[in-house]
DNA sequence: TTATACCACGAACACCTGTTCGGTGTCAAG
DNA sequence: CTTGACACCGAACAGGTGTTCGTGGTATAA
């Protein structure tokens, strides 16, 4: 069933108040902005959008409603942001600049925000956008923004950003330990081959915990 | 300067409270569940939390109180922030589960939330959770998550879920219309040659916005 | 016309809510 | 001891707040 306009307006009312004042708005106050002289008339309308299934009321209760759904979350703070820091680029030519615990508590620059439920584990991670196309073995394109994690406990399988001392060249690739010092790299590609390197000849600068892509037109 | 247990009580309480009801509780509530009798010394406790910056009051206000933790930024409006709902998953084989207008209006379900940086354009967009690595040619993982929006505008160059009608299949590639109803599906992956296929034969599902993927362990 | 929803208005009521004030006890500094 | 800061209590007050009730206008259907 539609909405009336009035009925709208104070849905948006709601939503916009909730958000900005961090608390639901009482019935006056919702008639006031909204343009309704009579107090009994919101109740009305509202009884209709708690009826449509669009907010929640409580009985006897000031300030007893709630904005249903998805949204109602954000507005109370029920969602958690990771707030990570966008530390630079990263080239397949160039070492990751690899931040400091200090330099990652005290950052102030540009940041990438993601909800905890994306990044349970926030410890020293940081970001970086990926600039070329080197990566395309690990499905990272030019453009992306790879966080990472510092590299302190990485596990066999672990997607990990691979300084390669001989070839002056960073790698994205899983990485697994075997014997005698024996270092498999994994594209992530599962249809490519692995490839094998000196444990001595790698630096695991960072895990890589999750990649984000943006699509944006590209030039043909 | 150190808060008392009984601050602390209080302040978790309103924390609790804000993020179970959806709205802040009032001096008299505050004082029930955490054991004070008279309001006045809950008012006091409060405007202690408030001199240390805990919580924000706004005088004469019924439930006016808001928590200002600290993840400051990340608590509601200050980072803004979209809902995508989660409708289901994507593999090759099957269509996607397109959603009308309203069904995005009054989804309840799971969500991705990202920052508006990422999302600048929310207007129907939902997300889907990649099945298979048949889409691997399109640099995306099994896992992966994809956001698309409804194809309304589909501009040449865009990234698109393709169903082609012959075969039955979704697949991701850019789009180029051409002269006579051809069109060119261009791989993702650079390194990979195009497809062409008669316009009459395929249907755009949809156009792809942005990529999610978490990397987790995976068995070797 | 009559009936019936639907939507709206204003007023009144009872309870809720933030604020204020006088008073009590404790503890350390003077 | 006296003083003052601190933490707390109970009570009262003025205004806020959800609810209810009587009323009336406007469509649509019988």
């Amino acid at each position: 069933m539609g909405l009336s306009e009035r009925q709208q307006r104070i849905y948006e009312f709601i939503n916009r108040f909730t958000r900005e004042k961090g608390r639901p708005p009482t019935i006056r106050e919702i008639g006031s902005h909204v343009g309704i002289s009579s107090t009994s008339v919101v109740n009305y309308n509202l009884n209709i959008l708690a009826r449509e299934g669009l907010i929640q009321r409580e009985k006897e209760v000031s300030r007893g409603l709630r904005i249903v759904g998805a949204q109602a979350k954000a507005l109370v703070g029920e969602i958690s942001f990771v707030q990570i820091p966008l530390l630079g680029k990263i080239a397949a030519g160039t070492p990751i600049p690899l931040p400091t615990d200090e330099g990652l508590m005290r950052y102030d620059g540009e940041t990438l925000a993601l909800t905890r439920e994306l990044m349970p584990d926030s410890e020293g991670v940081f970001a970086l956008e990926v600039k070329g196309n080197s990566m395309i073995d690990a499905l990272i394109n030019d453009g992306d923004i790879v966080v990472m994690k510092k590299p302190q406990a990485v596990q066999n399988g672990d997607m990990c950003a691979v300084w390669l001392k001989d070839k002056n060249e960073t790698t994205l690739k899983r990485v697994y330990r075997e014997h005698n010092n024996r270092v498999r790299l994994q594209p992530m590609n599962p249809t490519l081959k692995p490839f094998y390197a000196d444990a001595r000849n790698i630096e695991i600068q960072g895990k890589v915990v999750l990649v984000v892509r943006q699509l944006r037109k590209l030039p043909a």
